[in-house]
DNA sequence: TTGACATTGTCAAATGTTTGTATAGCATTT
DNA sequence: AAATGCTATACAAACATTTGACAATGTCAA
């Protein structure tokens, strides 16, 4: 059923190796260990084909196939996601928070914000942090806290004031974040910033942070910012991709201009990103116009690492 | 058992350091001593990863590598955390920069930001700590620069770009040295926000911070909240005093609505204080509604200094 | 201030290892 | 017959390691 089978020309194909490479693979580390038709040709299954994509990741972060080569299938997503500070320096200390899974953060997050604690609120944010790779932090903590503060703030149950104030320490706390990720030296520059009218620096500054993990250099103009204004600093700091991010519920009409505005601005060899709520005419519009909408976050990791020019290995 | 092995090509990019680099490291100071496969090349651990991050931020605040080199990784973490940055020494800088004072600062600001160096002008910001008070910090370099990028952005030297970028930057950079303030148990609570239809968040901030230096325990609630809000705020949290910042020039009369507002919401024993940019006739409008009005964060930070946060009992 | 000295990041050369790719000869598939 | 795949060997590029050196900078004493 799943387990189809493959040649090995396909296989190179949809890994982005080459067929040698693959061989090599095989026969010096037995990354993959396909079975043979009776004359001894390779058949892939599904299985070696996202193995031998994830040992390619893996291999374009750093690792060396020797080393990485005989490891699991899960170990081997693991390694593919950035997860960094796997390692907490104190298991116990005197930091009194005993939160173990994501939800126990958000918990614990909300609890600081409706009792207005910025400092319970900090503490909670940096100690997910030796827990979790930045990643999950985001989007397994992060944006479900945001979500479960605006519920709270249409039930009542918070007030504007609580949601500023958990938005101020956050915002903080990602800027901390994007400023430890500025560091590497990493690849292209992406631009990140929210067009005129858009004032959501938060989701901003999310993008931001998932373009550091695919490997880009971010670089973060903020939000309410003219299409002008993003195209020059995309032309003068030789941007590669564009990313920009969106809450637009009102002024639906102004926003499709602005954004249409940008795509025009900007040479076409440079990719444009949108993501964010936006209602689906909206969505639609903006994929006509030449924008590539991401639904989430993960899909923006996936088409930023996808799109990793460092070598143009194969071309169909 | 877990504890992963890493090849110094991985390191080196989740480190942010050459690998050259890491081999002097070990080589000069024995900052790291990882284990070897046969044939001499290093095998890295998480724990040798997480040590060389620590060290790197410690180098980049200023200390210098010969003398944190063989500090144990607990001390390298109370090094890092910013819980512990009030007792930080008074190292000195060998990041390449060369600025002596506040001006200096300032143009090595302003010339990050024309470029676009976000990571520079960090580690400007970062580097004046070490040299100058927090408040100095603030009031000589940080009000300068965004002075100066104003100008230059009136004369159209820079765009708007520019100036959001250096926003983010220092909001971060604030929001960063506010988290650190409010670890420090501090006297009565003070509320900093600013009011309905300012968007002002540096300037917030900036008082925020004054207000800690004063021995206050600032709760910064971001821009743009309503007058109900703050008020809200401050009962919930037994506040002493609360800050606005204005920089509102237009729509000068919703502002003094709101303020007087505000006023009336607060109990009569609670200090309000506004401060920031306003023509004269707002100013003395609310002067009459008993609102402090404060020039600088200087005339500020006297007031709150004056005002005996500890003891209530004495009455002037 | 100047000059001697220490610190520290970087580089180059020589050497060895790892890894990707090329070539050749043969077999199988289409 | 042409295309593809297999094995095996060979080779080159990339990468690591060590050693020694250099330049930029900071420090300290005169």
């Amino acid at each position: 059923m799943e387990t189809k089978t493959h040649e090995i020309q396909y296989v190179s194909r949809c890994t982005g190796l080459s067929p040698h490479r693959i061989r090599a693979w095989e026969r010096r580390y037995m990354a993959v260990m396909p079975a043979r038709t009776t004359s001894r040709r390779r058949i892939f299954s599904d299985l070696d084909i996202q193995r031998l994509q994830l040992l390619r990741r893996a291999v374009e972060s750093g690792h060396r196939i020797a080393k990485v080569a005989r490891l699991s299938l899960e170990d081997l997503v693991e390694l593919a996601d950035p997860q960094r500070l796997a390692v907490s320096p104190r298991p116990s200390r005197a930091s009194g928070l005993d939160a173990i899974d994501e939800e126990d953060y958000v918990r614990l997050g909300f609890h600081a914000i409706t009792g207005f604690d910025t400092r319970l609120l900090e503490r909670t944010l940096q100690q997910s942090l030796v827990h979790f790779s930045r990643r999950r932090v985001i989007e397994g903590i992060i944006v479900p806290l945001l979500g479960k503060v605006g519920d709270a703030w249409v039930t009542g149950t918070l007030r504007i004031a609580h949601e500023h104030m958990a938005s101020a320490v956050i915002q903080t706390f990602l800027g901390g974040l994007l400023r430890d990720a500025e560091n590497r030296e990493a690849g292209d520059t992406a631009i990140i910033a929210t067009p005129s009218g858009q004032r959501h620096d938060l989701g901003a500054l999310a993008v931001a942070l998932t373009a550091s993990d695919a490997g880009w250099q971010p670089l973060y103009l903020g939000s309410n910012l003219p299409a002008e204004e993003i195209a020059a600093a995309a032309v003068y700091n030789c941007a590669r991709a564009v990313a920009i991010s969106l809450v637009g519920t009102t002024n639906g009409e102004q926003l499709r201009r602005e954004c249409l505005n940008l795509r025009r601005l900007l040479s076409a060899d440079l990719s444009l990103y949108a993501g964010g709520q936006a209602p689906p005419e909206l969505r639609f519009a903006l994929s006509e116009m030449g924008l590539h909408w991401c639904e989430t976050l993960e899909t923006f990791h996936v088409a930023l690492v996808g799109e990793i020019p460092m070598r143009p290995e194969q071309e169909t």
